[in-house]
DNA sequence: TCCTTAGTTCAAAAGTTATTGAACAATTGG
DNA sequence: CCAATTGTTCAATAACTTTTGAACTAAGGA
């Protein structure tokens, strides 16, 4: 049971990119970078929409060769491929990312966004 | 007679992203790069598409923050902000347009795209 | 085995974006 | 003034994307 992913050169610029315009991927990516190493499975997301979205925008992330998600068990342990990237479009992900991190409009994923004083 | 215009801190990185996921405002974007300093008119990129196209499509990039469109006379004359893409989003256009220059699949404004041999 | 957990698939609805042609406005040159 | 050039706007349509809920599969634990 493995899931198709694109192979490195199949990666397409505009498609990354298309992809990337989204704030809920924006905010996986993000999340992604933050937890670098780390293999996360698809509830850690649950903050940013329902299973059924989620599972939509982890497709498409895979299917843009911007993630990998290897099965485990019932569970999708999900990497970015920044190795991958990083040699298709050197710098691009770093960039994305840097400028993520300082994106206040950004959903959380940790959530607690902010908290409206009583 | 001015375009409105995104300030630099209004410049959304969702929106750029997006609007750079489309194959034809990338090779908008990356002929203004290859042509960086000259301000070009609307009329060189009818290449891409029909006069009415390009004005949606310049009119996303604008709107975007990624152009500039400056009124002369019946033209208006298109720039790549650069600098101010840079200050926001440091690396992130240098990427893209170095991405997009090796990028066999996007449309040539120059053309001549392949001869057919008779 | 049965139940739970994790995630997918499908079809429908809603929303958004791209493309087109016809009509329009503004400037410039004759 | 008249005509040509440059580009916009509008409405229609076509094409895609996002979101949803219900039904499903597959593995793991009691």
């Amino acid at each position: 049971m493995t899931l198709p992913h694109p192979n490195t050169d199949q990666i397409s610029l505009p498609i990354v990119l298309g992809v990337l315009g989204d704030p809920t991927r924006l905010a996986i990516v993000r999340y992604l970078a933050s937890k670098e190493g780390a293999a996360l499975n698809c509830s850690q997301f649950l903050d940013l929409g329902s299973k059924t979205n989620l599972s939509y925008h982890l497709a498409k992330l895979r299917e843009a060769g911007v993630t990998r998600a290897e099965v485990v068990g019932t569970n999708r342990m999900i990497t970015l491929r920044r190795a991958d990237l990083d040699a298709r479009f050197p710098g691009l992900l770093d960039s994305v990312i840097a400028a993520a991190v300082d994106d206040p409009a950004l959903p959380a994923v940790g959530g607690h966004d902010i908290e409206v004083p009583a």
